[in-house]
RNA sequence: GACCCCAUGGUCUAGAGGCCUAGGACAUCACCCUUUCAAGGUGGUAACCCGGGUUCGAAUCCCGGUGGGGUCACCA
């Protein structure tokens, strides 16, 4: 706690209408942290008013996307809390109550303009190159009225102040001021009796007891607007704080056609959960002693709204892929083995037999940058390969001797006792193999490697051995040296 | 178009008037290491949007321009 009596207590405020957008989880992740810094509560909210938007499942799939970035909230639809209830939908009756009584005290008017009509002033205003705002035809209607004893569907407006300016306190950015004469008398309850964004945003926020209300830029120009319901209502206002947005590699707003943009993306791509959300804190803010590589946890002490950037972030996949790069090889092992697993079976590769995951893991994941790449740098250990290399045949088995160096090979790693079945061992057989042979090691070893994987790129060979194991590789070089001369070994030519 | 926000290398950023011949990270290039590819190490290329002020002094302050972004719904 830092300044005043009260908690901090922040929230993040998405609509199920999709999945965790980058952006969001950024913002998520920085209204988290605030909360976290002041020993304050952060509470997920569920803006679901537009019913037309959503989209079943997007809830839950949100709430697991923020929990595998560790932003966790104290109070939320699925675990409540005393300031409930956590989906907007659900503050209905409060919402249309505040309304009544905007409406009682004449702060809010019936407005009956059907869309069309209001479609058509609005078409007509921009042709005049005037703003399309809403001209307050309705406004001048008296409460006695005979309209208001028709049935005719009407929505509720805000009257606003025709003139003076509002002003938004901004934590970031200071104050900025908005001539009221450029507002209209915007809609608070639809037709069909829902509140608005601008009007239920206002009423869940101080419901809630939000101290901080932390959110996107995209939010500032709606804020003006919001702070009119605050004062209409007597509701003290909340501190608010927009934070820069996350823009596309082409400076655009981020969309479907840049790729991926979502958490699930991400953890489907294999990006780690835990390098996600370290580049994410990087996207806006920086540590003050210029650290980069830190966990969320990690954060919480060092998170300060003073530090977030104003400007708007471009999202480099290059910097997040190097920074699951950094978290492949530095996490323990049982936890890559498990974040890999599903991968591994996805290429349809069974483990009953073999090394063990971690085996493989502890081997390949030094140069891989995704999950998907580890899962695939570790195939070879578990299948046989079933194509070879062709620019790699054409370079390391052309050479004649090849065949009879491999079955020499062969025998000589059979002939190895179970004790000499390690890295120095190895080497020691192969450069006396080498020596017998005439030959360079290196003449051993990239064909040994192309037998073995199928590859001519991967681990250190005799890292590689070592965890095949003995009678595996054995096998794999009588294979390849029978096909060899036979010439039918199946080739795999690069694609493109 | 109107209103609002913003402006340091390709990207993320440090910088809160002299510490800046502008620092770090990713990317990129070269070299080293080396059984391949990575990783790692070393070094390099590369930025204060432009123009006016203010000041002894400006990346840092002010104004204008330009550029980028956002908002203008009975979406949230």
């Amino acid at each position: 706690m830092q300044e005043g009596p009260f908690l901090v207590r922040t929230r993040y405020a998405p609509s199920p209408s999709g999945t965790l957008h980058i952006g969001g989880a950024r913002t998520a992740l920085f209204s988290f942290l605030f909360a976290k810094h002041y020993g304050g509560d952060f509470v997920l909210r569920v803006e679901d008013t537009d019913r037309a938007r959503l989209v079943s499942g997007s809830e839950e799939a949100l709430m697991r996307s923020m929990e595998s970035l560790g932003i966790l909230w104290d109070e939320g639809p699925d675990v409540g809390g005393p300031y409930g209830p956590y989906r907007q939908s659900e503050r209905l009756v409060e919402h249309q109550r505040y309304a009544a009584q905007l409406l009682d005290e004449g702060k809010a008017y019936r407005c009956y303009c059907t869309p069309e009509e209001l479609d058509a002033a609005r078409k007509a205003r921009q042709a005049q190159g005037l703003p399309p705002r809403y001209m307050g035809t309705c406004r001048k209607i008296t409460v006695d009225d005979p309209i208001h004893q028709t049935h005719k569907p009407y929505v509720l407006r805000l009257k606003i102040p025709l003139s003076g300016v509002t002003v938004v306190d901004d934590m970031i950015r200071g104050h900025v001021s908005f001539d009221n004469a450029i507002l209209d008398d915007f809609v608070i309850v639809k037709t069909d009796g829902t509140p608005t964004y601008n009007f239920a945003v206002v009423i869940d926020d101080w419901a809630m007891h939000i101290s901080h209300v932390i959110r996107a830029e995209e939010h500032l120009s709606n804020t003006p607007k919001q702070i009119l319901v605050y004062e209409a209502l007597n509701f003290s206002l909340p501190q608010f704080a927009h934070i820069p947005m996350v823009l596309a590699p082409d400076r655009s707003k981020l969309s479907k056609r840049h790729g991926a943009t979502s958490v699930e993306e991400y953890a489907a791509q294999g990006i780690l959960p835990e390098a996600l959300a370290n580049y994410l804190l990087l996207l806006g803010w920086s540590a003050p002693d210029g650290r980069e590589f830190m966990t969320v946890a990690d954060a919480i002490p060092l998170f300060s709204l003073d530090r977030v950037q104003h400007t708007a972030a471009v999202y480099d996949q290059k910097k997040l892929e190097w920074m699951n790069a950094q978290y492949l090889k530095s996490l323990p092992v049982t936890t890559v083995a498990q974040a890999v697993r599903p991968f591994v079976e996805k290429l349809g590769i069974t483990m009953e037999h073999g090394p063990s995951l971690e085996e493989g893991v502890e081997l390949v994941r030094e140069r891989a940058h995704t999950l998907q790449d580890l899962a695939e740098g570790m195939r070879f250990l578990w299948q046989n390969p079933e194509e070879y290399d062709a620019k790699g045949v054409d370079k390391h088995f052309s050479n004649p001797e090849v065949v009879a160096r491999l079955q020499a090979l062969a025998e000589t790693m059979e002939q190895l006792s179970k004790d000499q079945w390690h890295h120095d061992g190895l080497v020691q057989a192969f450069d006396q193999l080498a020596t017998q042979l005439g030959i360079k090691r290196a003449e051993l070893i990239h064909p040994c490697r192309l037998a073995l994987t199928g590859r001519t790129v991967g681990p250190g060979l005799f890292e590689l051995v070592v965890v095949l194991g003995q009678e595996e590789t054995v096998a794999r070089l009588l294979t390849v040296a029978t096909a060899l001369s036979r010439g039918a070994l199946k080739l795999e030519h690069p694609i493109g």
